[in-house]
DNA sequence: TTATTTACCAACCGCACGGTCAGTATTTCA
DNA sequence: TGAAATACTGACCGTGCGGTTGGTAAATAA
């Protein structure tokens, strides 16, 4: 059911799919839908909390190891690429939300919060001596995502296992495309 | 007047944002607003135009060039990245669009048109071997360009200069964050 | 001055949406 | 068997939306 909405929500908007919509695409009618569900908002409020889950617990599995701050911030990149392409669509909708209610402002909030913690990784990384120190860590970790995030809209399986598209972007973000 | 719309439709997502809403940020009533303009649809069409025409122009200008393809690949990049920092909002809305109707997808089109010829960049870059061999070509354009997109959910004009950043993402996008 | 175009307004229309409600099948379990 | 909980239905409600219409005020030009 929270998979029907997500995928009506990711194919054609939020805003533009009705309850109905979702409930017709079930083969229920729309008061069945409300009688497992309180309203519109708790399917994406449910969504977008398996997706913020899913990159909180890896950049919680990453802070717990002891490495270099260069090669955890490589290993949070291709955690989290592997869970977006295991969670695609849930990651969708997150990176579509845009903080008109309640619920969106607190998921933003929590995507912030990870946000922060990249860029503090990138900084560390900086004065450890493992990544370049001449790129102001909070711009290179914008980029960084921007190119994690961009799988969200052109990654399918058959363009490529999750572990091969996670190594393609651990070398782009690290070594560059450059011949050497 | 399409500036005030396209600042509400990115504030609040173009669905959400009404007729009204768009009048009454302007101070004038909706039946003004459509005495210039045919309907809602028509605001969205004049925003990614402008946005679709800066980066066809960029790509166009770099096609003219005669530089090996890497070069022209980086310079398409820098390019890319001054007509998005420019042009912010209506690039934001354009990358939010996703083919609900016609005007959407005679949009979407036109996008796809536009990696196309990324991809081949790279791929010509790749056989002048300017550009490592070992990543697929529409895979790397991908991770790219949504390096460089990514700048419509965070660029502000004063977290540093166009060419600033312009120059931050060709560096890893060619060298990478390891130091050497 | 007067005719014409341009800019604007208030009131209105039809429609689709999120959500509710009163009631009815169906399942569960003592 | 029968009571209680669960799953579901169709009709309905209020609201806000995109867009229209018939008309008025102001600018323009002959």
């Amino acid at each position: 059911m929270l998979a029907a909405a997500v995928r009506l929500f990711n194919t054609h908007g939020y805003d533009a799919t009705s309850m109905f919509d979702i409930a017709e695409s079930l083969g229920i009618t729309k008061s069945a839908l409300y009688h497992h569900v309180s309203g519109k908002e708790q399917l994406l409020t449910m969504a977008v909390d398996r997706a913020l889950g899913g990159l909180e617990e890896a950049a919680a599995e990453v802070r717990a190891t002891a490495a270099p701050a260069a090669a955890r911030l490589e290993d949070l990149i291709r955690r989290s690429v592997l869970v977006l392409a295991g969670r695609l669509e849930f990651v969708t909708l997150l990176l579509r939300v845009h903080g008109n209610t309640e619920a969106e402002l607190h998921a933003l909030a929590r995507r912030r919060e990870f946000d922060r913690s990249v860029t503090d990784l990138v900084r560390e990384a900086q004065s450890e001596g493992g990544v370049r120190a001449d790129v102001d860590p909070a711009v290179a970790a914008r980029l960084l995502f921007g190119m994690v995030n961009s799988l969200v809209e052109w990654y399918r399986p058959d363009r490529g296992a999750p572990e091969t598209i996670a190594a393609m972007v651990t070398t782009l973000a690290f070594d560059g495309l450059r011949t050497r």
